[in-house]
DNA sequence: CTTAAACCGACCTCCCTGGTAGGATTTACC
DNA sequence: GGTAAATCCTACCAGGGAGGTCGGTTTAAG
């Protein structure tokens, strides 16, 4: 298996999130209902997806989860990579703290080391695959957006950005 | 980590093959000194290559392994899958005995399972990458066929490094 | 008949995945 | 202010797979 769980349930949260509307917040709970997922492990997935800055929060009572930007702007490579950490091929890639990845094996006796350009095209075709699909597209691919209820003046109403 | 050792191992294995003249075998013992590898793991390594026909072997004393194939006709989806086994993006992507990939997902309530799209496009971005680079390609980048022996000695047991 | 090798299967240890548990804190509403 | 709903946080835990090891059997060359 390429991706964990974490990947999935994570997907599938943004997929729900951008199928509401950004305006009033979505709890974890209604998510994992909807999905059938376990609510504490959620809890662990979404929070890195608003480390990532991802989506955003409300904490309190009507609290909940909405997405930062419209899920047309949201290249699905910043989700996984959000939910998966880095995106390596083999053990022998890792990040510094810079966005290279680097290969750790000795260019051994002076040869270069060869899996690394193979780890290295796949690593380029997932993350291509990654980038040119975005989020809105598996939000219509999933059904579309949630209509928007009918009594609007009551949940614009709700709709309680904190005023700070 | 998307690929495990296995496939490290295997293609620095096949690599090592692809290095050698297919005339005489090579042993494991050989390859596992030449790439500091465990060798009673590599041959487990190895045993899912012969059993994707991908190698060679002959047993007893003087016996080894070699490509069944020229390296140029080897794609290296063919060597990733077999000491990979299917190459899965998600648990959902499970392999039927056929070559189809399907997901067990039910397609909840109307909607398609929409991170089933998302993984399909990874999937077929990594076996995209892995079907585009043969074998020969890695054994070039590597450094190139070892030069053909002339004499009868015992060349195998060191594998010679072209002095820079 | 000794030695080098492939072949085979059982075992073993560590670490990560996929969770659970239990709380602390924040906020809306009455 | 009290209560309920929600985020947030940390610790813990069981299972399974990764990454080997070990010991042995069979085959073939010299």
């Amino acid at each position: 298996m390429i991706f964990s769980s974490k990947a999935e349930y994570g997907v599938r949260l943004m997929i729900e999130l951008g199928r509401q509307s950004p305006e009033h917040p979505t709890s974890l709970k209604a998510i994992a209902d909807a999905e059938g997922l376990p609510l504490a492990y959620l809890e662990q997935v979404v929070a890195r997806l608003r480390k990532a800055g991802l989506v955003m929060s409300a904490r309190g009572a009507h609290g909940g989860y909405w997405l930062s930007r419209p899920a047309e702007e949201i290249a699905m490579d910043e989700v996984v990579q959000a939910l998966e950490g880095s995106i390596a091929p083999m053990e022998c890639f890792v990040h510094d703290h810079t966005e290279r990845v680097l290969c750790s094996h000795q260019p051994d006796a002076g040869r270069g080391c060869a899996t690394k350009l193979l780890w290295t095209r796949v690593q380029g075709g997932i993350i291509r695959s990654l980038q040119t699909t975005t989020l809105a597209e598996l939000v219509d691919f999933s059904g579309g957006r949630v209509p928007e209820p009918e009594s609007a003046a009551a949940t614009l109403d709700v709709v309680s950005v904190p005023a700070a």
